[in-house]
DNA sequence: GCTAAATGTTGAT
DNA sequence: TCAACCTTTAGCT
């Protein structure tokens, strides 16, 4: 279940689990036979992630690629692992740990001009130290495409999906309709400063949390209620008890609180 | 057992 | 704008 924070999370995870030493790779289901031959025996150097995009870097200029699309998963455990069952598409085995790749969008191995040609396609990530917001706001700032949209486009700010984009709109009181045009600068910083801090609790947790905690139901674990309008059409706003409502917007549903959020 | 939906992207129209 | 694609799971029957 894959947003920014996930493949960050597994960045480090897997740099914890094979870093310095051989794997091996095999691909029980036969689609990655060949790439896993590349990899098979090689030393991971270190691992990467941009937006949403995981990387491996191997001895020798051979990288892993991987994007989970929207399906796909890792699962870990301990070495020796488990006989393969299911569609398994990449197994990564280390000395004491294993991962298993099911239903990626792509799992690829690829070398540094490729990697420099992905990592082109994509606007700052708010993970990464590295990134400037300024790039994303020029786009923003400029684009008649409403902000709903600019937060799913992964040109301009890499790593936002489906929950962070409304759920983060919800946070800032801006309905998902209002045009980049129309946002004002302090209100972008905002927006940045605010993804950064969602995304990072969600590296540390794992999961995606973005309501407050007076905001949940009484007694209520934050897994209970753990956003305020992502997949909750209909139900009553937790701030204010309108409905919630949703529309397509990118080719994707997008949740708000039309009184918090007001046109 | 079947169907629909799901935190996504790409390439064709 | 739309369909295709990758796979699992929840909610039906």
């Amino acid at each position: 279940m894959p947003e920014g924070h996930t493949i960050h999370r597994l960045a480090a995870q897997h740099k914890d689990m094979f870093a310095g030493a051989a794997v091996r790779a095999t691909s029980p289901q036969g689609r990655f036979a060949q790439g896993a031959a590349l990899l098979d025996g090689r030393v991971l150097e270190g691992t990467d992630a941009h937006g949403k995009h995981l990387f491996h870097r191997y001895a020798g200029d051979v990288w892993l690629h991987v994007h989970l699309g929207l399906y796909g998963a890792f699962s870990h455990g301990g070495a020796p692992p488990p006989e393969p069952r299911g569609a398994l598409r990449l197994r990564l085995v280390g000395e004491t740990t294993y991962a298993d790749l099911r239903g990626p969008t792509a799992c690829e191995v690829i070398e540094t001009p490729r990697r420099t040609v992905l990592l082109a396609r994509l606007g700052p990530d708010p993970l990464r130290a590295d990134a400037d917001p300024v790039v994303a706001w020029r786009r923003v700032s400029r684009s008649p495409a409403p902000l709903g949209a600019l937060l799913l486009n992964q040109q301009v700010l890499s790593g936002i999906g489906n929950v962070y984009r409304s759920e983060v709109l919800f946070r800032a009181g801006i309905a998902p309709h209002r045009p980049g045009r129309e946002l004002a600068a302090a209100e972008w910083d905002a927006l940045w400063t605010d993804l950064r801090r969602l995304l990072r609790a969600g590296v540390r947790s794992g999961r995606i949390v973005t309501t407050r905690p007076e905001d949940r139901r009484r007694g209520r674990a934050a897994a209970a209620d753990r956003c305020y309008v992502y997949r909750r059409v209909g139900e009553p706003c937790r701030r204010c008890g309108t409905p919630v409502r949703a529309q397509l917007m990118a080719a994707r549903t997008v949740s708000w609180c039309p009184h918090c959020q007001p046109r």
